[in-house]
DNA sequence: TTGAAAGCGCTACCAA
DNA sequence: TTGGTAGCGCTTTCAA
């Protein structure tokens, strides 16, 4: 049904092989063979077959990348940036949103590995180095972002979670809190970074450390942790001393910690300050705008990409290489206590 | 490298067709033979090579889909949605945002035709058909979602545009206002929907339609509407007489109106109550929650994701079919003038 | 500069 | 029930 090398070089007369140099570019053919069969392609909208260039060199021109949940703005916005990075350089991108299960994680790696994808990157929900061992078995390059596992030596790109809490910590301690409890995430490196950060954010400050001012919002994906974030916000009032300030794991918490505390009948941020994490576009705009620390998606996913290129290009065996971004701060209402 | 059909047959003492059998289910195999390849299958982890299956069969087992702007909530919910529909029945899933640029995605449309996807799924920004009818040409079922193209009868899955229009708007009349503006989007499908809504609820609530009461927001994407939002309602207070109620075409527009009232001295919903478009996940949090209509992101999905199935498997040529989901109108304070 | 032959890994068809 | 042969559309190698 659809145009082969075959059929272009029967109507030009010439061998199917010549033709194949020409759609590749290759040095030795005849500049007036060149252009008849460069216009006859054109003409009959030639579409090399994919599939069979595959089988025969191997490459596929395709990337995987699976997130754990692609309608969280962050993923949203690597995946996006990434896809047109690749793009220009004629890669096409699989995608897949695990929903934070690490099962079903594994079984679209799997898939993507029986697709041959020349390289994957992996936002990754997993607990053990099972599917990363496959995937090493398998040869295929990989990278991981936004989180890493303790005791895998893998490529990875993503922001430093540690400078992350320092930032947010650091910031609310300039601001005046005395006491600043932290929200944590799952336990998952970017929770752990963070935590790391703030407590030595606070030992800078010499404030002391207290273990019951780390609360934790559960287990659940990222996006879901508004109600994490309210409820956890809840326990923290309820207790006799409340702290007055809290760097939350993200902004989806920080938006349920503000709500528990606006319906507590206390003001944001002068009663409590508040900063979170992954500047969701529409900070600006909320009840009281969120301070929040910007991950830079959009750096990450150029690194990303530039990392992937290099290993899909490269032969033979390659050394591991890890990349930390540096966070940002934005400042808003919701801790702004001083005027400078 | 990786393990060959070849290999296992080699290893068993069979031919390659018998393995090739027993991976396919074919029914006459001995039971015997069966157990002892899949069981050899397993030890070796193997995965058969995609590519050269697709070579004969002509079946890809991928999909494409083309989105204006990933980072909408909207596309993101439904880009998750249908991965996940369709990974279940085997298929994999390309991804392309074409950040509303036609030139783009033509590109990337040549692309997914390049690598024979079974089937192709555009939210586009195309003003022509050109690029329709070559897909046309190479026989591969395509489904256009959320915006359709007039002059176009292909395979569609959206929202009934017009009823969001009414639900809004008849809203807005319910609540007591009597002139009611509209900022509409720029000229696609959508828009132009709703603004038909918009037209027909003015109608039916015996309220005159005036040309003045509806302006435009501009020909950029979708989410970057906050600052067109902005702009627009500056406009509208600076008239003599302003609105008492705004239908926006999106929620990031109704945020931009709504940051220009408020700025402006003015209350909402009281002075003039907002509508917006598409339930951003974060409406309950703003500074004055917003209304929205809900296009219903999950059933779209579904029922793209069910037509693509259908059509992926069905030979021949095929009925063309449109499917438009209903609305629903999330009331929150942006609105909310009178209590029940 | 051009092309014949071989073969990538798999499936379809038909014979044993 | 099993397997030989042919061939999908292309690239690679090497000879002309």
């Amino acid at each position: 049904m659809a145009v082969r090398l075959k059929d272009i070089a029967v109507d030009l007369g010439l061998s199917v092989v010549t033709v194949s140099k020409v759609l590749r570019n290759h040095p030795d053919i005849g500049e007036a063979t060149r252009k008849r069969v460069l216009k006859r392609m054109k003409e009959v909208n030639y579409q090399p077959n994919l599939a069979a260039r595959s089988l025969i060199t191997g490459q596929t021109w395709t990337i995987g990348i699976v997130v754990p949940d692609l309608l969280h703005p962050f993923f949203a916005q690597v995946v996006k940036e990434i896809s047109v990075e690749v793009r220009e350089k004629g890669y096409s991108l699989f995608i897949s949103s695990s929903d934070e299960d690490p099962a079903l994680e594994q079984q679209e790696i799997a898939q993507f590995l029986a697709r041959r994808v020349d390289v994957l990157m992996i936002a990754s929900a997993q607990k053990s180095l099972e599917t990363f061992r496959r995937i090493e078995e398998e040869k295929v390059p990989y990278i991981l972002f936004d989180r890493r596992l303790q005791k895998l030596d893998a490529n990875f790109v993503g922001v430093d979670d540690c400078a992350v809490g320092v930032l947010a910590t650091k910031h609310l301690i300039d601001q005046g809190c005395r006491r600043i409890a932290h929200m944590r995430g799952p336990e998952i490196s970017t929770a752990i970074g963070r935590l790391e950060g703030y407590k030595r954010a606070l030992a800078e400050g010499e404030l002391p450390f207290r273990g019951a001012d780390v609360i934790s919002i559960g287990t659940s994906g990222d996006h879901r942790g508004e109600p994490g974030g309210y409820e956890a916000a809840r326990k923290l009032l309820a207790r006799k001393t409340r702290p007055d300030g809290i760097f939350c794991f993200n902004d989806p918490v920080a938006l349920g910690a503000m709500r528990a505390i606006l319906e507590a009948g206390l003001r944001i941020p002068q009663d409590i300050a508040i900063v979170g994490c992954g500047n969701l576009s529409y900070s600006d705009f909320l009840r009281v705008p969120l301070s929040s620390v910007d991950q830079g998606a959009a750096s990450i996913a150029r690194a990303v990409a530039a990392m992937a290129l290099r290993l899909a290009h490269s032969k033979g065996p390659r050394r591991v290489h890890a990349e930390l971004t540096s966070p940002r701060l934005i400042i808003r209402a919701s801790s702004l206590r001083r005027s400078k």
